[in-house]
DNA sequence: TAAATTTGCAACCTATTAGTTTCATAAAAA
DNA sequence: TTTTTATGAAACTAATAGGTTGCAAATTTA
């Protein structure tokens, strides 16, 4: 099977809305699909994909299956920004140090 | 043609490696295409996705386009992640509460 | 001017994705 | 026990993604 990564999971707006959903409260897939315009089916095919890359983690009770986010495989995706909000955190610093100049100029 | 997001773009390894190596310096299209074992059409395709969703900015220099990470759109995932920071935070708060408690009872 | 370089675009091919329907299994309810 | 409910998995399909080759246009160099 396909090697998933979290950054083809996010990818998908279902399963975007999946996570959103399930980030607070766990819920069962019969109750997530009632959210979607697709088969129960289909959500469970992306629930799979989200817990092939431990996004989600699961707990049985009796037949139900309640599914909840896993904020520890999120943190990848804050690690991966980290590099660029260095970047654009500097730009926004340097434009400050313009404004300032200029506003200095203007006095 | 189809209409992209920032996160179907980020998606594919190749675009995040272009995203990484033009976040600092501007590069032509021949110039990626060295770092890739794809062709430079290959290569070309996936500047486009990244430009229709606004991700690169370019400047034209003759013959030659330099393509530039543009950070602004980054921030928009940075602003869909805000929302399960607090999450993860929360819980990391709800630990430190925990093991702070610990401590306590062992005194 | 002629040749080489840089680039984007179109046509094409194959693998993957995201949905469907159908089915099997296990647990709960009647 | 029989029926209903909750779930996952398999087989199938249409659309999309990501690569290729070939080409045309514009700029630079010889």
């Amino acid at each position: 099977m396909m090697r998933r990564d979290i950054f083809q999971a996010i990818a998908d707006p279902t399963r975007r809305a999946i996570i959103t959903l399930i980030a607070l409260n766990a819920m069962t897939p019969n109750a997530l699909a009632n959210h979607f315009d697709m088969t129960r089916q289909a959500v469970s095919k992306h629930i799979r994909i989200l817990t092939e890359c431990q996004l989600v983690k699961q707990e049985q009770a009796g037949r139900e299956i309640y599914y909840k986010l896993d904020t520890n495989k999120m943190k990848e995706l804050d690690k991966w920004l980290e590099q660029f909000r260095k970047i654009w955190e500097s730009r926004f610093n340097q434009l400050d140090h313009v404004l300032a100049t200029i506003k200095k100029q203007k006095k």
